[in-house]
DNA sequence: AGATGTGGTATTTTT
DNA sequence: TACCACATCT
């Protein structure tokens, strides 16, 4: 091949003949000298531990060019691996800006895409297609499913949704069918988990379909089975790089180490970029080992610290360096700036309620609206997306322009799917799940007997869904009008394959979504999505104006799920701390960071230490946000599905450096929260809540938080203990008909106690069910 | 086959 | 509370 072709001498140009005498080429100019070194150590196993905003992918994308320019590799020979399509692109992007002529491009994309491509080259040796289709979540849980159905379980019991959880650890594991541990397999639908995984496959197979883990499983199957094949990259890529290494799981380190073997591991050109400090996917199967034993995996490597931040103030850093510092096991990275000014304090607000907490922020934004800063400067980092909606209702109130990024994506709304599902049937007839979503989508008449029906035939002659309909419109077995319906159904598609291959494909969807009836489906629906909807179908056609053929969209959307979402407007961001990773913002905002909220008390339960650690790299991600001004607040009480709970102030607020923060007052009315600071922190004090609130509410809060169990919750030496605001077991102190005082909801009487929870008839909200510690004795 | 009612369940998310 | 998935009814 091509890429093995010996490489050219550096023959002069510009930026080579300064190299020759002596000068630095101008890619290198700006760089510090930590980053120049790991520029320029292109041999050999390099280990670049990133904090952040230290200038990470500039690194990654200079080192790019610098192999290019020095003519150390063809562009094909170089493999760049990142975590997400939008860290591709953006290298793309940057490669391109950098190195304008390229002899082949690299190959830049992610884990998945990367595998994705070299499967497609050598799928008949792992029993595939070339042509095979990638499966998504829904399809997923659809396929899982209809194997429960087979098998007699109750999908109530076992639901699809935690098979598909386990099958996914299974893969991020690297482990197959038989590698899954008996344990595993016995935990799920009685020791049928390790059967269904066995079936799952098979079924992919029959569908000529991955999932994403296959993407990468059958990858590295392809390789140990096929030395060959492996050699064949081993010759091919030259040099590797890895982006986001504390990311990666399992499967993503065996495939890496397959193809990293080409030489001997002190030799190979690998390096990889990460931020043990920045891993928060742990809990999706990331293993942060991968990143701290690299250099045990490469003998040799080189490990070179960027620590020099470009991003923040000196206080923002403080306290982020001061709440990760609380951290264990960590490679030890220390962020600094050369800046002189510690810039603005960090705030932390303490407010009454999650209403108010996004008031006051509304407030503040008007406030740096009005100074003169933009909307596009400033963000809100939720933890958790239920936390959005009622900052987006006062955003709405106040008329201010917001964008949320996360929330459903494009590519997953049901329009999207629908519409997709006819162009894969149209693209791969033998698609069933794809078949089964639009059989009846608009509705025909083809209901779940007329389904079955055509199911049972196709599992008799062993055919696709499509194909069995063709046998099945030339029988009787039918009723005849679900027959005739079929067979106008059937040659539409045989159209619709018709115009695949002489229409360009974003007329093929048009004429597809025409003729199918879906458009006028949406037309007859009078609901308010629906305009929506059909706006979604017409940017889906405007996207598809960039492929030219069917099969390579289809390809683009299976693994590339993000939207790229161009809007030019001044708008707030509201986001997850997850999706903010990687971004940076004059102003944040880092909102309920509360026990429970923040750190997250299920990821506590079910994570114990680790899970607390890696809602601490949440924190660190979060305050590293922020260029110039971070903003915590902290709301005594929120409604969590329904009932209202509350809550301390995380504890991360006590990691904060005292000086570097400054408690916001939100005014006599509510008080500030009494930051106690450093060593005496308020969970110390026998009443943290003994500071002046002269309120009404205040002291029937107070009155109900000094009377729970143990005085609130408390950490003892390294052991967490369970902060939850429930009460637990411990007997109501009501009993029926009491009368009884609610803070939001006035007076009532119990009607109903089960455990702490109250169902009580208030005389003017009506009847809720509310948590005990919530009221009082009227 | 399709519409309406009910109950169970609620993070983080990319591929 | 609010949604979604399923079950029952028509």
């Amino acid at each position: 091949m091509a890429d093995t072709a010996p490489l050219p001498r550096p023959v002069g140009g510009p930026i080579t003949s300064q190299l020759r005498q002596g000068h630095r080429p101008d890619y290198l100019a700006g760089l510090n000298d930590e980053q120049r070194d790991a520029v320029l150590t292109t041999e050999g196993p390099l280990l670049v531990l990133a904090g952040a905003g230290t200038g990470k992918t500039r690194v990654l994308t200079t080192r790019i060019a610098h192999i290019l320019n020095e003519r150390l590799a063809w562009g094909s020979q170089i493999l760049a691996v990142t975590f997400t399509n939008k860290a591709a692109s953006e290298m793309k992007k940057r490669i391109h800006e950098q190195v304008p002529l390229l002899d082949g491009l690299p190959w830049m994309g992610t884990f998945h895409s990367i595998s994705a491509r070299i499967l497609r080259a050598h799928a008949e040796l792992v029993d595939l297609q070339s042509t095979f289709t990638i499966l998504d979540t829904d399809d997923q849980i659809r396929l899982i499913k209809q194997l429960l159905d087979a098998e007699n379980i109750d999908e109530k019991r076992w639901p699809a949704r935690q098979f598909a959880g386990m099958l996914d650890a299974w893969k991020n594991r690297g482990l197959l069918p038989k590698d899954v541990p008996s344990a595993d397999s016995a935990y799920f639908a009685n020791g049928k988990g390790g059967k269904l995984y066995y079936d799952y496959q098979a079924r992919l197979k029959a569908l000529n379909a991955t999932d994403f883990g296959d993407l990468l499983l059958e990858c590295i199957r392809l390789f140990r089975e096929n030395p060959d094949v492996l050699a064949e990259y081993h010759r091919k890529f030259k040099y590797m790089l890895v982006d986001e290494y504390q990311d990666s799981n399992t499967a993503q380190y065996l495939w890496l180490r397959l193809l990293a073997q080409g030489k001997p591991a002190p030799e190979a050109n690998i390096c990889v970029v990460g931020d043990d400090d920045q891993s928060i996917y742990g809990w999706r199967g990331a293993e942060v080992d991968n990143i701290l034993r690299f250099e045990s995996d490469f003998p040799g490597a080189k490990v070179i610290k960027l620590e020099r931040n470009y991003r923040s103030t000196a206080n923002i850093l403080k306290a982020a360096s001061t709440v990760i510092s609380h951290n264990e096991g960590r490679l030890g990275k220390t962020l600094f700036t050369d800046v002189a000014e510690a810039g603005e304090p960090i705030s932390f607000t303490q407010v009454y309620d999650s209403e108010e907490e996004a008031r006051t922020i509304g407030e503040e934004i008007e406030q740096y609206q009005r100074a003169g800063e933009t909307l596009n400067s400033m963000a809100i980092l939720v933890r958790a997306s239920f936390q959005m909606r009622e900052l987006e209702e006062r955003f709405i109130t106040l008329g201010l322009n917001y964008r949320v990024v996360g929330g459903p994506r494009f590519y997953e709304r049901k329009e999207i799917r629908d519409a997709l599902a006819y162009l894969r049937l149209v693209a791969q007839p033998a698609d069933d799940l794809a078949f089964e979503r639009i059989i009846n989508v608009p509705k025909r008449g083809l209901g779940d007997s007329t389904v079955k029906m055509l199911m049972e035939a196709a599992r008799h002659q062993n055919v696709p869904l499509l194909a069995a309909t063709r046998m099945m419109i030339e029988t009787e077995e039918l009723k005849p009008k679900q027959r005739s319906t079929l067979r106008s159904l059937v040659s539409q598609f045989d159209n619709w394959a018709y115009s695949g291959e002489n229409l360009p494909p974003y007329q093929l969807v048009e004429q597809i979504l025409e003729e199918s009836g879906y458009m006028d489906m949406l037309t007859a629906d009078k609901s308010a999505e629906s305009q929506g909807r059909k706006e979604n179908l017409k940017e889906l056609s405007r996207s598809m104006e960039d492929f030219e053929t069917l099969g390579g969209f289809l390809e683009h959307i299976s693994l590339v799920m993000d939207r790229d979402n161009a809007d030019a407007s001044d708008a707030v961001t509201i986001m997850t701390l997850h999706s903010a990773k990687g971004l940076e913002f004059n102003t944040v905002f880092l909102t309920g960071w509360e026990e429970g909220t923040f750190p997250s008390q299920r990821t506590m339960d079910e994570s114990g230490r680790a899970g607390l650690e890696e809602e601490r790299r949440l924190a660190y991600v979060g305050i590293t946000r922020g260029r110039k001004r971070v903003r915590i607040s902290a709301a005594q009480n929120r409604r969590i599905h329904g009932l209202w709970q509350s809550a301390m102030p995380s504890r991360f607020i006590d990691e904060l450096p005292p000086d570097a923060v400054t408690v916001t007052d939100r005014g006599s009315a509510y008080g500030g929260y009494g930051y106690g600071g450093g060593a005496t922190s308020r969970f110390n004090k026998a009443d943290p809540f003994e500071s002046v609130y002269d309120t009404p509410g205040w002291q029937r809060a107070r009155a109900n938080q000094s009377t729970r169990k143990g005085g609130g919750p408390l950490t003892i030496e390294g052991e967490l203990v369970a902060r939850s605001v429930d009460l637990g077991g411990q007997s109501s102190g009501y009993a029926l008909g009491d009368r009884v005082f609610h803070l939001k909801f006035g007076y009532g009487e119990v009607m109903s106690i089960e455990g702490n929870k109250l169902t009580i008839d208030f005389e003017k909200a009506g009847t809720k069910k509310v948590l005990e510690s919530f009221i009082n004795k009227g």
